[in-house]
DNA sequence: TCATTTGAGTGAACGCCGTTAACTATCGCA
DNA sequence: TGCGATAGTTAACGGCGTTCACTCAAATGA
């Protein structure tokens, strides 16, 4: 692990420039709106310049979402790390965390968790599924459950019915996190899908014909989410 | 009234052969697959001549996502009319064929249930709020919600937490469909959400690290829907 | 120190793309 | 029969990703 060379220092520098001019384009034009030749210009360059540090547009593209897979995941844990040692207060501060990380930065929100575009495609098959970007980012998520579990365990469907569902078909989150109650993986799979549900019709402005102010309605839902984390009185 | 004149009907076959080739190539390539050019090149024409049909490339993506949106709420209706008298079985079935249609045309449920793109908003933006694809397709699960509470009354969380979340603000929803128990709108919002998280999730590619084959996970969250829609044992 | 190799960047070119403009030929109708 | 509307053409412009041949400066090694 020696020193980076002169040379080494530059080539990072331009990297970065060159990302962080692709996500100025995509945040304000759109995924479509990013090309190497509009980055090109922003940086006083020509376009086959950029072919020295990305073999493709595509795969810029594919870099930059991994960013922003990362930054999402770090904005989840600072959340966690924020919010005391309650579990479920933990849960609520990281979907709180993540809905307004995506109202706030819709374009990268459907880079990352939108259809999969060549680009994304491309990127994310080059990632081992253990350390697959969604694997990190689900694990922020799993371990205050983990945990919340162990200490004062949350209703859930009968054992067996999940166990029917899910039988042999949890393998990838368990290569990822070891073994797993299915309890747990229920709860995450569940939670997971509905806290996804209701940021992605907010960004994707799919709900907007039925209600306004769809932060309310998410609230309404984090708060039965967790009255059911909470056991039930006997 | 008059029977459409000659010129008509061609311009009608061209106009359908123009958006189905559009399709094939938003099939096989996704949205960014489908050009002009391309679509005027299967049709052994040349590019420009399409104008005379769609004002430009957005305009036809839009007038497909449309059609898209028209082929979807039919197929929900089909569902619930072919699932007899029971509102709870009419949903499940309305949900089943809802995920079975988005898995089995990915490229389509992207374009309207994904990320807006600039064609789908501007065409979006010419639907009046009340006659919104999305309002028509929402009251297809909508009207048997209201029936099922009015014959049988599901549990909900607290109507006056309800109220108090959604105080004037689902003004969208009572244009296009009257006046609602807010119980009504909150099992409509609540579960249209958990569907939607559900197949996006799954045409997205976003759970596949975590489990394989989702239909699995998908039968499990409506086994445990169609329990919350029954009334709790006293 | 000087020659050589490496790396960054350029300019021209190719083939796509959407879109516009000018033009032609055909069809339907009075 | 003639005329206007309609459907189509070709040519062109600018933008795009990408490739190739090239230049020039920086790092390297004898």
């Amino acid at each position: 692990m020696t020193a980076p060379s002169r040379r080494e220092r530059l080539r990072t520098t331009t990297v970065a420039e060159i990302k962080s001019g692709a996500r100025r384009l995509l945040v304000d034009g759109g995924v479509e709106a990013v090309s190497l030749r509009a980055i090109a210009r922003d940086m006083g360059m020509t376009a086959p310049a950029i072919y020295r540090y990305f073999p493709s547009l595509e795969a810029l593209v594919g870099a930059l979402a991994g960013d922003l897979y990362e930054e999402s995941t770090a904005l989840l844990e600072a959340a966690r790390d924020g919010a005391g040692e309650d579990e479920v207060a933990q849960l609520l501060a990281m979907a709180r965390a993540f809905r307004a990380w995506s109202v706030a930065h819709p374009a990268e929100f459907g880079l990352i968790f939108g259809a999969p575009t060549p680009s994304a495609t491309t990127f994310f098959d080059t990632c081992a599924d253990a350390d697959h970007p969604g694997a990190r980012f689900g694990a922020v998520f799993v371990q205050p459950l983990v945990e919340l579990w162990h200490r004062s365990p949350f209703p859930t469907p009968p054992p067996e019915l999940l166990r029917r569902h899910f039988e042999g078909r949890l393998e990838p989150l368990r290569q990822s996190h070891g073994e797993i109650p299915v309890e747990v993986a229920w709860a995450f799979l569940s939670g997971w899908t509905r806290l996804y549900g209701l940021v992605a019709m907010e960004v994707f402005d799919q709900v907007s014909w039925a209600i306004t102010e769809p932060e309310h309605l998410f609230e309404l839902e984090l708060t039965t989410f967790a009255t059911q984390l909470t056991p039930h009185r006997p």
